[in-house]
DNA sequence: TCTAATAGTTACCTTTTGGTGGGTAGGGCA
DNA sequence: TGCCCTACCCACCAAAAGGTAACTATTAGA
């Protein structure tokens, strides 16, 4: 296999974090376990598609672990792993500094809305 | 003008400092002002035409200042704005635990390398 | 007169990312 | 029997992001 190369750290995680998706999924996932259904809910702009592609992605990277409950119909929760964890405090201040970056255009005077800043 | 929409503050972030260069510019000029030459240097990876989008949209979401000397040939500098400083610690953590995170997968025996390790 | 130097633009193309709409499984229940 | 539920997969298409290469301007200096 070809050494996979980075050149500065940043890109690591951005490869990880990275994306529409990802950020936002890690983001409901850090305050509580939650089933796909929960997080489709959630993120309502999100496809199915997108929703399971991006949670294989996190599971793969060991960011997210998938609890499949044997039943019917299917049951399956999603939640931080520990490592994934460790992302928690970085997930939280890039939420925040996004609600700033908000609050700071819209008093700039841009049609700007924030539907929850449930972050905490 | 449509008012846009957040439902959560990690999207505004992810949408200034989100994509693959803008973050590795910024992770950069976090501890310098840089010429366009330098930064190009400093991460050869980004072509001509990234390298100035990238900067330009940065410099319009006033995280980046442009200063631009009269002289031949040209000379530009970029550095970040007081208000990109707000994002100084977030880009650390984010290389720190990018670093962390190469480690923690070249010790799980994946074929990988980071050439630089000079974020401190 | 010709070239080097720096920053930037443009047209064109490829790759990656994301969206839509269909289909699957398999037990519960009317 | 036939339909519901949840999770999820696939084929196909559209849009966004990124890459390549050729071009600009300007003036110093060989």
């Amino acid at each position: 296999m070809p050494t996979k190369t980075y050149h500065i750290g940043v890109e690591a995680t951005m490869e990880i974090i990275g994306g529409k998706w990802k950020s936002i999924i890690l983001c409901h996932l850090r305050h509580q376990t939650m089933r796909t259904s929960e997080l489709a809910r959630a993120i309502p702009q999100i496809s199915q598609k997108m929703l399971t592609q991006q949670l294989r992605e996190l599971e793969n990277a060991d960011i997210v672990a998938r609890h499949v409950y044997k039943q019917v119909p299917p049951k399956v929760e999603y939640s931080l792993t520990d490592y994934g964890e460790s992302l928690s405090g970085i997930l939280h201040e890039l939420c925040v500094w996004g609600e700033d970056n908000i609050d700071r255009r819209e008093a700039a005077g841009e049609e700007i809305t924030l539907l929850s800043r449930d972050d905490v």
